[in-house]
RNA sequence: GGUGGGGUGACCGAGUGGCUAAUGGUAGCAGACUGUAAAUCUGCCGGGCUUUGCCCUACGUAGGUUCGAAUCCUACCCCCACCA
């Protein structure tokens, strides 16, 4: 459990399967977001058919609303969504900085004014452990600090040490409760609902939801890399992890920036675990971020641009509700094999746009989600070929930086 | 036929003497979105130009009053309501 195999590399690009409780991950992937529990807009066979291996769900979010006590009652996320495959859950790190306006943070958390109903909710390493440990699923991540793009050396570097202290926090919390669901003593609550059959058929976790979830360590130090190298070392020395993660990239910095960072951390991360570079993102990112060594992405645009209305190309990317699409009889892209690329064309696409139908919403998401799978499955394909470095050079010159 | 109300930019609809190329909204057009407070947000939206500004055309039509009119007056055309 939790093993990757690492397959082929072809300069600091690699090829590899990840084995998760809830199945096999084979990577460079793409994993699309589904904060509360949806990959918003489509059902989770749709999700299957765009090949996704993996989701996200998120800790603060799935908190607030069902509540973990809701989720763990139904069986886990698994059972909740009815997801089959593998999934991972933020921690709500993120809500650190995307809710700035909505929080306190201290040393031991942070305090969240929620947005859905006022109240104060208190996140800190040891809750959020015990939350995602309630929902269950394959991956927790730690509970980091992250902080803007534009952050100085010193609010850079506070994060990043305030990350590596609730980083040991958090690996004693999710050691605590593992020990207490192996000594059996939470979670009978799971037998019984696959007793009572709310598992759906199409759900058959090898193992029982909760029982076994791998915690991965956050890589802080915004975009400073004599503290990203500090991060790194502060995290291997913390443990042995079967997965990591950097995040505070994509908040602000420059492209030139990120990709500097991940260059600098490179060469000092293992070669043994999957990399997984969080919020990271829009097609040219993946191929830029493959090229530099990760494994795994997950990012919101796919789902949020797609019910904005722009769907990526091949060629770039396209405003869906844009005039020149009236009339046309066209797929979305000649290239895909995705639902809405082979059904319909895109002067109906336009149409639903301009009505404002939801269809539209989801048929867009749909098809951005399974570019991104593809792309990550092509990338993969051309790893083990040997062929990777060409072929996304040319992918990216033809994609032409537009929309990256 | 009579009385009353009304005709404003693609549409709806404010505006009752100068701050009005004309508030709002809709439609239209363009753009943004990266571990989701987002089916959201932003910009443009009479025409032209040598575009921090200038010129033309515009508030049913035609005249008039006034330094100045979408706004006041007159006539006409059209629409609506009620009465005959």
């Amino acid at each position: 459990m939790f093993e990757f195999r690492l397959e082929a590399t072809e300069g600091a690009a690699r090829a590899g399967t990840l084995t998760l409780p809830h199945g096999e991950v084979r990577t460079p992937a793409f994993m699309p977001v589904g904060t509360h529990g949806v990959v918003r807009g489509l059902g989770a066979r749709e999700v299957e058919r765009t090949g996704a291996q993996i989701i996200l769900a998120n800790t603060y979010h799935l908190h607030l609303r069902p509540g973990e006590d809701v989720v763990s009652g139904m069986g886990g996320l698994h059972a909740f969504t009815t997801w089959p495959r593998p999934m991972l859950t933020d921690s709500g790190g993120f809500q650190v900085f995307s809710l700035e306006g909505l929080r306190r943070i201290s040393e031991e958390g942070v305090q969240f004014q929620s947005h859905v109903d006022g109240t104060t909710r208190t996140l800190t390493p040891e809750r959020s452990m015990e939350i995602q440990r309630a929902l269950g699923a394959d991956i927790a991540m730690a509970f980091d600090h992250v902080v803007p793009g534009q952050a100085s050396h010193e609010l850079a570097c506070e994060g990043m040490e305030r990350t590596l202290r609730w980083l040991e926090r958090c690996r004693i919390a999710h050691e605590a409760l593992a020990d207490g669901q192996a000594d059996g003593r939470t979670d009978g609550r799971t037998e019984a609902a696959h007793r009572r059959g709310v598992l759906s058929l199409s759900v058959r976790p090898s193992v029982r939801p909760s029982a076994c979830q791998a915690l991965w360590p956050i890589l802080q130090g915004g975009t400073h890399p004599d503290l990203r190298r500090r991060s790194l070392e502060g995290t291997l020395e913390r443990g042995s992890w079967t997965g990591i993660a950097i995040g505070g990239l994509s908040v602000g910095e420059p492209k030139p920036v990120m990709h500097g960072v991940l260059e600098t951390l490179e060469p000092a991360l293992p070669r043994d675990v999957p990399r997984y570079l969080m919020g990271v993102g829009f097609p040219a990112d993946l191929l830029e971020g493959i090229a530099r060594g990760v494994d795994l992405f997950d990012c919101v645009a796919a789902t949020r641009n797609g019910r904005h209305g722009t769907a990526w190309l091949p060629t770039g990317r396209i405003n869906v509700r844009g005039a020149a699409l009236k009339g046309s009889t066209e797929p979305l892209d000649p290239e895909c094999d995705c639902e809405t690329c082979t059904t319909y064309p895109r002067g109906y696409l336009r149409h639903l746009f301009v009505v404002e139908d939801m269809l539209g919403l989801r048929l867009v998401s749909l098809h951005n989600v399974r570019f991104l799978v593809r792309l990550g499955e092509q990338a993969r394909a051309h790893i083990l070929a040997g062929t990777f470095d060409g072929w996304s050079r040319e992918w990216l010159r033809r994609h032409h930086g537009r929309g990256t």
